[in-house]
DNA sequence: TATAAACTAGTAATAGTTATTGATTTATGA
DNA sequence: TCATAAATCAATAACTATTACTAGTTTATA
């Protein structure tokens, strides 16, 4: 049985409240400031959790450590390859890809995970004035 | 300058030898049968240099270690949710799906990773057994 | 408001991977 | 062929990200 935790709360309304995609690490620098005791175990427990429960995303995208989304709602996510940042892509549903890699396959396909890659407008502004 | 080495010729033609797409880990325990000295750190060491010289794919699932692929071409993978198995799949490029996600998106897009999650024939197979 | 279950902070442990070091192997060229 | 320098190695330590454990605290319920 679920019960309520103002740590629980406070994790899900720091991750709602922010467009990047926040580590671990920086969801437990951001609590402390609430919460000066609260442990880093106590964050990975409640960002499980709350993915499991479907409130938030766990985002890995191969390089460096899990990031954390507050929206819920199915979206694609872009990587820069230079400063590392995960942001939102506004894009339509892949779901006809699915389609195409049951074709030729024997098992039953249920989802996907798409992460796209390049440089963000930051980074590419950067590389112009240098 | 990239000096010749048995362990790596090794490391290539192990995981060129197999269609599954092994841990370090197996790739270690494989070749210590030719190499009973090898260590893990030089397996890993060689893994990354075969991927940075475009020679082997190092494919990160999401869920468990990295796995890799001694097959270089460009093609997507299936990953069980059962069994964890990572299989390979036949189908054509999802190139177009670039397009779609730089239409309203202000960096560069330049590439895409994807991988597809549900069940595969053995495990479809041993669910209807049971 | 007493109780039991879920939760917590603090800490230890684990998994996967990378870095360090002194010895060995490989390529070059005298 | 032999000497040299650079790349590579095995062994091991260190590191990053994450999970597990435990005794005490908080939450729901009756």
């Amino acid at each position: 049985m679920l019960k309520y935790s103002r740590q629980r709360e406070s994790i899900k309304n720091f991750l709602m409240e922010r467009c990047d995609h926040p580590t671990a690490e920086t969801v437990y620098q951001g609590l402390r400031e609430k919460y000066p005791n609260i442990s880093l175990g106590t964050v990975y427990r409640n960002l499980s959790l709350l993915t499991e429960l479907g409130e938030i995303q766990t985002i890995s995208t191969g390089a460096g450590p899990d990031r954390f989304d507050g929206n819920a709602m199915p979206h694609y996510h872009f990587v820069c390859k230079q400063c590392g940042a995960v942001l939102d892509l506004k894009m339509q549903s892949l779901e006809h890809i699915n389609l195409l890699a049951q074709h030729e396959f024997s098992g039953e396909i249920e989802s996907h995970s798409v992460f796209f890659y390049g440089k963000c407008e930051e980074c590419v502004k950067g590389e112009k004035s240098s």
